[in-house]
DNA sequence: ACTGATTTGTTCGTATGTATC
DNA sequence: AGATACATACGAACAAATCAG
């Protein structure tokens, strides 16, 4: 058992009641007060817990008035929630596999530099590899590692966990990834190898990758068959922002 | 001039700052003791500032050392933000129109209740929307809107803004949505209208809307030509977590 | 390699503001 | 109008990780 702080213990906690349907009756949560006084915090510490779990959309805190439980929709509990993948995602528990296609290492140019933001003349080890989740290949990711970073990269490394390798090599941490989702036209390898039916077009990925010095080490575009690809979050609505 | 609180304030300054290139000799910001003098609020103050350029993507902070300015990407100053979509997205400068294709008043079934998340019985307007931008389509919207909520929607209001509508016939205040996004293949409305060229998918945007008593009045879906569907997000990753 | 100083992380208590009931 | 309940802000103490000598 992993030791967290309170306030998540807290938010991990009411998450929990509120998805077995505790408040369901009024759709709000006890008043801060008497949260204080159940979990024997203080208010801070409520309110901290609380407000995760407004960014995840669970609630929703009504100056002057509740913390309101919001409505659920059926299909949340299905899907992978991208909005918390931090806690590792639902998708881990299958059965999974990587197929390492190629592995070379190359310098980079001005194309691959102006996507990547690595710097041209740069070193990376260029991996693609196929997912497969209980038999079945569900994505593609075509990778860019700075060599600096994966020095000794090996078909084998990239076939079990090259995030793995890097912390183990590295004394810097993984810490994000920012992504941006496409849809794009399938490529001769995505018909290749993902098993495409009537579609002519895949769910694109870009993500770069980041060390805790604020550098980015890996750009990866992850291909997906289309019914393998599903996002979901939740935006809050801004004060008098109006669509 | 919207009047917004210290924390708020200093986010949008230092965002300012960061995005100016201020810190990229160090790469970090100035430590937050310096930060409190400079703006002259306590520490908490600032910390909820930095917490919300952690969410962001644009910081991250590093235990015992520092706020570490992350490397920015350059394509993320073309997009739409959707992390941030409360602040109001760049679309909106945009000159855009919307063209009413169908408005009829419907009861839920079973099949739709079980999409929407209506209850079976419910009365509520079906309303479909095309979005063009720049006189150009670009998506087209699906919508159900509960009666309740939107009594007497006409087409005149659909083009205009249903939600400035429900915000002055209700009390209630829309808070937020859920989304879920997905690849589907394009149905012949989507052929018709959003001038698809060789593709034969588009980008689908689930959206249930919800109220500030916790109830969805709205499930939305959004078809969005390929070109068009962008999405950007930064995930934090958590401790301990590997790929 | 060790120690002490530095810096961020968590929690507490309290006061005051603001919207709702 | 008054009470209730969430929002913001301050100051302080201590923990945990890192950094500098």
């Amino acid at each position: 058992m992993v030791q967290i702080n309170k306030s998540e213990k807290i938010y991990e906690d009411l998450k929990m009641r509120i998805l077995k349907g505790e408040f369901d009756e009024n759709q709000i949560l006890p008043i801060e007060k008497s949260l204080e006084l159940e979990y024997n915090v203080s208010r801070n510490t409520i309110r901290k817990a609380i407000r995760q779990l407004n960014s995840e959309g669970l609630v929703y805190s009504k100056l002057g008035s509740a913390n309101v439980v919001l409505q659920r929709v059926a299909v949340e509990d299905l899907l992978i929630d991208s909005g918390n993948m931090e806690r590792g995602s639902k998708i881990q528990t299958k059965s999974n596999e990587t197929k390492v296609l190629s592995l070379d290492l190359i310098i980079v140019d001005a194309t691959l530099a102006a996507k990547s933001m690595f710097q041209i003349g740069t070193t990376c080890y260029h991996v693609i590899r196929l997912r497969l989740i209980n038999g079945k290949p569900v994505m593609i990711d075509d990778s860019f590692f700075k060599s600096e970073v994966v020095p000794r990269l090996t078909k084998k490394i990239a076939q079990e966990s090259i995030y793995r390798y890097i912390q183990s090599v590295t004394n810097h941490k993984i810490i994000g990834s920012r992504l941006v989702d496409r849809v794009i036209l399938a490529t001769d390898l995505d018909k290749n190898y993902l098993a495409l039916k009537q579609e002519n077009c895949i769910g694109l990925t870009q993500n770069w990758a980041y060390l805790d010095d604020g550098q980015i080490f890996e750009y990866t575009e992850i291909h997906f068959a289309p019914e393998q690809y599903v996002r979901t979050r939740f935006i809050g609505q801004k004060v008098g922002y109006i669509q």
